[in-house]
DNA sequence: TCAGATAAAATCGCGC
DNA sequence: GCGCGATTTTATCTGA
């Protein structure tokens, strides 16, 4: 005999509600959580930006570190051959 | 006295290293927790997703209950005035 | 014999610049021509601000007719289903 | 003798809107146009792309060549000097 | 100049 | 793997 008891009842209009509310709830407590880190970060920028540092040259250059320094090695070679090849270099 | 030791020298080409070392280096603390946390959000998504859930729905009923939690009140009355104006309420 | 002439040689580093710079060029023309529609566009919002509009709340009015145009109403259903589960219907 | 018949009435809650909805049609109308010239943009990159350029990097040249080459030369050298002090160069 | 709103770009998730 | 749509992140713009 099936076992009826996890998750939604495919092929019928009926689902376990709380199953689904409890994923919902763990899901927007994380969210809030991203949220307050996210909200850190931007004051450190605004910190910074308060002693006079370029906000946006500091994101590029927490990319590029993030990023595999190959890879940005890379990407900067393709963009100089591109803007040699429109006259720009 | 000409004070030097905070922020970025303007006006040439040095910079405080140290204190932007700091503050990316705290910035990029915050970056991987805020990763950590996402990544736990996608895992809940995945779970839920194993149980037969469709995700897609699931995020919408997440920002939906966000917006709604949020604001989206406030103005909305200003709005009616507007809105009636144009003969869309 | 193989063919040269398209696109960018890949594994060197030559590439086409011609048919690159078309392509930009392209691409730059019609970026004119969008700014040129979003100065008319700025220009509509100065004419209404003074004769004493909220600019602010026209921007919303016009962004809610937008998203009513699209969409917004197809996975509603299918969504009232998950926020019933939720106790939010 | 006061004209009563432009714009809307400040401090009461009426508003002339007939007026507001002619606003509101014209920059509908030039949001159209210009979400086709943004579609006719998206055209050409995915032609692009379908002829092995790099995109983004397209993008990148494309907004170089918008930005005033001082500034992009100023903003490069900054970005030099922040990624030194990071010990990145 | 500044925050807050808007637009642009990049990234991620999913289905083909 | 690729496009496509959705989300997130970044940059620009606007009003105070």
């Amino acid at each position: 005999m099936a076992k009826q008891s996890e998750g939604p009842r495919i092929g019928d209009n009926s689902l376990n509600g709380g199953q689904l509310k409890a994923f919902i709830e763990r899901i927007e407590r994380l969210m809030e959580e991203k949220k307050g880190v996210a909200d850190d970060i931007k004051d450190i920028y605004a910190e910074a930006k308060g002693k006079g540092f370029d906000t946006k040259i500091m994101r590029k250059a927490v990319r590029i570190r993030a990023m595999n320094k190959e890879k940005w090695r890379k990407e900067e070679e393709t963009l100089d051959l591109y803007l040699a090849a429109l006259g720009l270099l």
